[in-house]
DNA sequence: GAAAGATACGAACGATCGTCATATGATCAG
DNA sequence: CTGATCATATGACGATCGTTCGTATCTTTC
């Protein structure tokens, strides 16, 4: 059992720096056989479908996401300390797949992929992102209890408008390759935390 | 060359309403050529190949947003109201595709899914966003001019964070299909206006 | 209405796609 | 060590991909 876990974990990581440039559906298995040296049937028999592979590939993306941003988080002190660092963490992470010569953030780009399509792996897409809107909103509950944060204000508004900056970030940082993307994300931050602080 | 140039607009027409939903790289010459009622072979006269198809699709998405968003603003009077039109347009493009039961804004797909890959695709894109953005930032040194946003704000900021405003809304209303999107939106794009205001 | 040119079609190509049935090796439990 | 389970390979399948070519049918022009 612990050979094939090995191998599949293999794949999946080939497939998610494969995904951050092409997509989910760029990917191919005959490809990812030959960049990891095994048959394409050897590596279908593990995943069953190109489906569940995708699948695989997005739950992969998720978990590393959770473990470099969020959980690092949560170890700072609740309230605007955990958002800030929460803040830092999101824009590393959006700069490393950068900095690897990989593309961009792979979940980013299933977002606008999977957007207005159907099936199962938007579905599952949909649950992570809400999911992890809510981490932002209770981050943003925990600094108004803390006091730090003005006790009126929306917190679901205060997550679409980071998840906007990081979103402009990857626009500007990969599309349009403006070296003052990362710059312009943190003063657009601390704007924000300017307007809602108490 | 009438005729030519007709049914050539209306591949383009349907392939536009297919890269809302599937990214360009979705598109298919042969399926295009089902729907449109042609032969593949007649379809693919009209372009020479796919990536000059996949040029032609994303040279008429922005055409098609100038005319609906950019040109219509430019007869609002200079100054904060035409930033006000230029955002209103903004979202009712984004929403326009939205009610059409088709997906979202093409070059929106395009931004993320051409992001990190070379090309000519990606640099037409380029050059589209680029100047979409100096289109922002000369509305916002207009409003700097009548007076309605202080001097000393940077413009290339506000682009930025409006960016950021319309992706979020794009995400929000896409992908998590939050009926709060749009007026986020707007409480967003009110709360950076006040911030520079003059 | 005929000549000229644009437009579209049918058939085929090599390549690649995802998938599957089958078989052989490797690994592990008892 | 043996038998069972897991891991991978071979090889083929039907489908679809973008593309090419030769030919036919329309449009346009004179």
């Amino acid at each position: 059992m612990r050979k094939g876990e090995q191998t599949r974990s293999t794949v999946v990581e080939t497939a998610l720096g494969l995904a951050s440039t092409h997509g989910l559906h760029g990917l191919s298995i005959g490809d990812l056989a030959t960049r990891t040296g095994l048959s394409k049937s050897g590596l279908f028999a593990h995943f069953g479908s190109k489906e569940l592979l995708q699948q695989a590939v997005l739950e992969a993306a998720a978990e590393r996401f959770v473990d470099r941003v969020v959980r690092p988080a949560l170890k700072a002190p609740r309230g605007l300390a955990r958002i800030r660092a929460l803040f830092a963490n999101w824009l590393d992470w959006l700069k490393g797949y950068e900095r690897d010569g990989v593309g961009g953030c792979p979940i980013l780009g299933a977002v606008f992929e999977l957007d207005d399509q159907t099936g199962p792996l938007r579905d599952m897409l949909v649950r992570q992102q809400t999911e992890w809107i809510g981490s932002i909103e209770r981050m943003v509950e925990g600094a108004k209890l803390t006091g730090e944060l003005r006790a009126d204000i929306d917190s679901a508004q205060v997550a679409f408008e980071l998840q906007g900056i990081a979103l402009a970030s990857h626009f500007s940082a990969h599309l349009v390759r403006d070296p003052m993307a990362e710059p312009r994300a943190r003063a657009a931050f601390e704007g924000l935390l300017a307007r809602v602080a108490g």
